[in-house]
DNA sequence: ACTTGTCCTGTCATGCCGTCAGCTTACCGA
DNA sequence: TCGGTAAGCTGACGGCATGACAGGACAAGT
């Protein structure tokens, strides 16, 4: 599927090169949660990495394209981020426990790669398709079997009717991602008090009632 | 409150000089709608104002400084985001109006504004406490008064007792925000049909129970 | 040892950054 | 009307990042 890792001029990398490259994607990706967005150079991630920016252009057009491979490598993990709602079931003390498992989930993958995060959601916001496209990765594997949980209880007459289930589920999903990317920032609220809260609301809008704990 | 605007150099700002400098300020809210942030370059804004870079350096320490100041400005505007939550009532038929009131506005808001947004929330994910301020100030206008409305339900038993005011609030919003700088990229779902579903989202946030429409 | 293709870097033209000295313009009091 | 003074603007410059290329270093196979 990927075929092989190749340079800007076309050549076809091999150990060293992949190396060589990985090792800058490693240092780009550390200055990137160290210094402002607008602020990384590719002189700066190049000396980090002990190597020229000669050899940076070699691998990666730019440093967006670097941070898009980036992106997408984070991509591939976090598609497994719905993995916890697979076999999670919505009905009762169980429903409490996957909104947990859910928010859980999702604070974590977010703390774990914010700085790359926050770059994907500034391109997705800016109209850039490809860092849309991996946004949507990310977030599909949860939206989608939201949804297919809202519909299917919607079908049972338990939330409104009006209700569309992807739009709900996609602003529940958005709304753990900006809380996410923002935590520090809410004054006067612990993350650990944080962290029920989500679920309570998360559960409010998928199943349409308070959850029994 | 303000003082006088003064130039970079300590000189008091005059008739003309303030002209420019809105000159540049207007320009600079046109790049950034048109590029990615990462490329509005100070020479750029400079011609399209008619200027020299050196004119602008004169006004404001580099980009980041002058975005600052049309972030404050408008959060002045945006601090009356709140207006429409002063005399709305949750209760019954008017709390769906109320909350339909404040998705609108906010909708609204964010799209009038959303380049500028865009850059005051990356600054405040990555932790610069000047723009974490002004998106504090922006949304804590309806956060608080959400937090208020939340805290009063609650005394009434209607909401989990566990329920954390500020936490559920802040989320709220933080769901508003978010949503609202990714309407674009919310795939099979119109925009028109998004609004009523956050509304019912806010309402159910609030109030814990399904709005009476 | 020689060839071949990968890998890296020195170097260069170009362009933006950020600063300064110095010129022009507007205002004001005499 | 006429300087005097401060505001306002810019050309020019050293410094640094960008992005391209050609050529040298290196590893592997023969």
């Amino acid at each position: 599927m990927t075929g092989q890792v190749r340079t800007v001029d076309g050549r076809v990398a091999g150990r060293r090169g992949q190396a060589t490259r990985q090792k800058l994607l490693d240092c780009l990706s550390e200055m990137l949660s160290s210094s402002p967005y607008r602020d990384v150079k590719v002189i700066d991630v190049a000396r980090k990495a002990g190597t020229s920016p000669a050899t940076f252009y070699q691998y990666f057009p730019d440093v967006e394209g670097a941070v898009l491979e980036l992106a997408e490598q984070m991509a591939a993990e976090g598609a497994g981020l719905a993995g916890v709602l697979e076999d999670g079931s919505w009905i009762g003390r169980a429903g409490w426990q996957t909104a947990q498992n859910l928010v859980d989930g999702f604070l974590d993958f977010w703390r774990r790669n914010d700085a790359l995060l926050r770059v994907v959601d500034l391109g997705a916001a800016e109209g850039d398709k490809r860092f849309a496209r991996i946004r949507a990765k990310i977030l599909n594997s949860v939206t989608g079997s939201l949804t297919a949980t809202i519909t299917e209880l919607q079908s049972k007459g338990r939330i409104d009717k009006d209700a569309n289930p992807a739009a709900v589920a996609g602003a529940l999903v958005a709304m753990l991602a900006s809380v996410a990317s923002h935590q520090k920032g809410f004054q006067g609220v612990k993350p650990a008090e944080l962290k029920p809260n989500l679920a309570l609301l998360v559960h409010l809008g998928v199943t349409g009632k308070k959850p029994t704990r």
